[in-house]
RNA sequence: GGCCCGGUGGUCUAGCGGUUAGGACGCCGCUCUUUCAAGGCGGAUAUCGCGGGUUCGAAUCCCGUCCGGGCUACCA
């Protein structure tokens, strides 16, 4: 039989990072096996439906690499269509289900008076689960609200299998009987993921370590339709630097974010994936053709992992300084592009990143590549292309007080600058990187420095107005005759007298 | 409270009865170099949560214990 997941995210709000790990691992998985993915959108809940939230699941996938093949399936479709009715009918005429009629007061006041006694809470019978026929009808006759609650067994061990946990057993004294149909009409998860699950085939369920707990229950209802559960593969969770689940507090966990923040999807692939599961042996830089390649379930880690933004960092590093400088200036151009990601930098304090965006997008393709390939060493969110490209393409570069202090007061610098000056300016067209070094050391020769320190420094201010930045020849090879020469007078200028 | 799951350096992990407990991030040196990065080399950081067993031998198997997390909705 072959392979069929699921992703099914619920459209309660902009994927976070470890929903989109779920996705990601169906999707390896899946390609692993030359599986089928689904995408499913499980909005059974319509108080807690986001608007527009279905478009950043896409997104979201979208920038990370999962690919489905079948969807997007919508619960609330299927529910108006009627397709989980045979199966309510089936499980009420078993008995498998029964009608509950308590209001939500009721059971709230249930709940309390439980904890209040140190039991355990839940609808453990209630008023309906033996409830003649005759009581039904009555409650329904008179317009009751009523709720189908699945029948769960008394006094039974039910087992299952987790595919990264092994076996385990919960007593079924302690499941309470779960909510299938809400008053609404609506099928909870309970109900609705199973049936779908079923009904589209799904040979291997990728879900959430929150999913134990209930696992027995979805158990319980598989067998009272008489179908065999797919494989139950629960992931661990991912937590925040304290230990707690990752959350809004910890700074961005939306998906969406870090492609804002300026990551490539694929770092941040390659990295959540790492959370959580291991090819087993020491690589980690992997694409997602190497991922799927090596996914193996055996390779999921039962226990949580903690999200770590450094290391994150460091993947994304190894992806830019990877990447072919046309393809990554591709993805600067297209991110710069962006306003909601100035907006986002502007948001985050990083104002100068935010302002640079629209330099960068204003550029032509092959002076913007010179740029990045200047610095594609150096940089590592595609955001901080923005500050570093800014003194290669700007008119005048901004000058750093401390760096013209420690070096435009050298007494050979003048005569540097005006030598420099005069056999730039005498160039018939743009210099190379060769010619650039040579006539640098021939600078440090007529002046009879031992070093060539004492060249490169000065120029490099007057140039770009820092002292750190790209090897010099290259830089000077970017800029081009014209623009040394305003860059030289300029600092001639500026010269202490 | 009850039930369930987990526990290898600060973090992500390899390990699946016999290893000097391996790799990566981060950190600290050194090196390369015109600066900064990147790269190369080296280093510190783990009594494998703890205590008992089983075994010639345990991070690996069993029990207990502690700690952490999850669930305990007409949410998913």
């Amino acid at each position: 039989m072959s392979v069929r997941v699921r992703y099914a995210p619920s459209p309660t709000g902009s994927p976070h990072v470890g929903n989109i790990r779920t996705a990601l691992y169906n999707s390896l998985f899946a390609r692993r096996h030359r599986g089928t993915v689904l995408l499913r959108i499980e909005d059974t809940d319509r108080a807690r439906a986001v608007p527009g939230c279905e478009e950043e699941i896409i997104e979201s996938l979208a920038y990370v690499g999962v690919e489905w093949q079948e969807g997007p399936f919508r619960q609330s479709e299927r529910s108006a269509q009627g397709v989980y009715q045979p199966y309510i009918d089936s499980l009420v005429e078993s008995g498998s289900a029964y009608f509950a009629f308590e209001t939500p007061e009721e059971l709230a006041a249930m709940r309390e008076e439980q904890s209040r006694l140190k039991l355990a809470t839940g609808y453990f019978g209630g008023a309906w689960r033996d409830a003649g026929p005759g009581d039904v009808e009555r409650a329904r006759a008179e317009g009751q609200p009523g709720v189908l609650r699945l029948r769960i067994p008394r006094d039974e061990t039910i087992a299952f299998q987790d595919a990264v946990r092994g076996d385990i057993e919960v007593d079924s004294n302690v499941l309470d009987d779960p909510v299938l149909i809400k008053a609404d009409g609506m099928p909870t998860y309970h109900f609705a993921a199973m049936v779908d699950d079923h009904l589209m085939g799904i040979t291997h369920v990728f879900r959430g370590e929150e999913w134990i707990a209930s696992a027995p229950k979805h158990i319980v209802l598989f067998r009272a339709l008489g179908w065999e559960p797919p494989v139950l593969v629960h992931l661990p969770v991912i937590k925040g630097k304290d230990g707690s689940k990752l959350s809004k507090r910890h700074g961005d966990t939306a998906c969406l974010d870090f492609r804002r923040a300026g990551f490539l999807g694929e770092a941040l692939a390659n990295f959540i994936a790492l959370i959580g599961w291991s090819p087993g042996d020491d690589r980690e830089v992997m694409s997602l053709d190497e991922m799927s390649e090596a996914f193996e379930i055996r390779g999921i880690q039962p226990s949580s992992g903690v999200f770590d933004p450094e290391k994150l960092d460091w993947m994304q590093g190894e992806y830019v300084r990877s990447l072919p400088t046309g393809a990554l200036t591709r993805k600067v151009r297209e991110y710069a592009s962006e306003l909601e990601n100035s907006d986002f930098l502007r948001a985050k304090g990083e104002e100068a990143a935010a302002e640079g965006l629209a330099l960068l997008a204003a550029q032509d393709e092959a002076r913007l590549m010179g740029a990045i390939g200047l610095l594609q060493q150096r940089c590592t969110r595609l955001s901080d292309f923005s500050v570093a490209c800014k003194p290669f393409l700007v008119d005048q570069p901004a000058m750093d007080p401390s760096a013209t202090a420690k070096w435009f007061g050298e007494p050979h610098v003048r005569e540097l600058f005006r030598a420099l000056r005069e056999k730039v300016a005498a160039l018939p067209d743009d210099p190379d990187e060769a010619w650039c070094e040579a006539t640098a050391r021939a600078l440090q020769a007529t002046l009879g420095l031992d070093k060539l320190g004492p060249v490169v420094h000065p120029i490099r201010v007057a140039l770009t107005g820092t002292t750190i930045g790209p090897g010099l020849f290259e830089l000077m090879a970017f800029l081009g005759r014209d623009r040394m020469v305003v860059r030289l007078d300029s600092a001639l200028g500026s010269l202490p007298a």
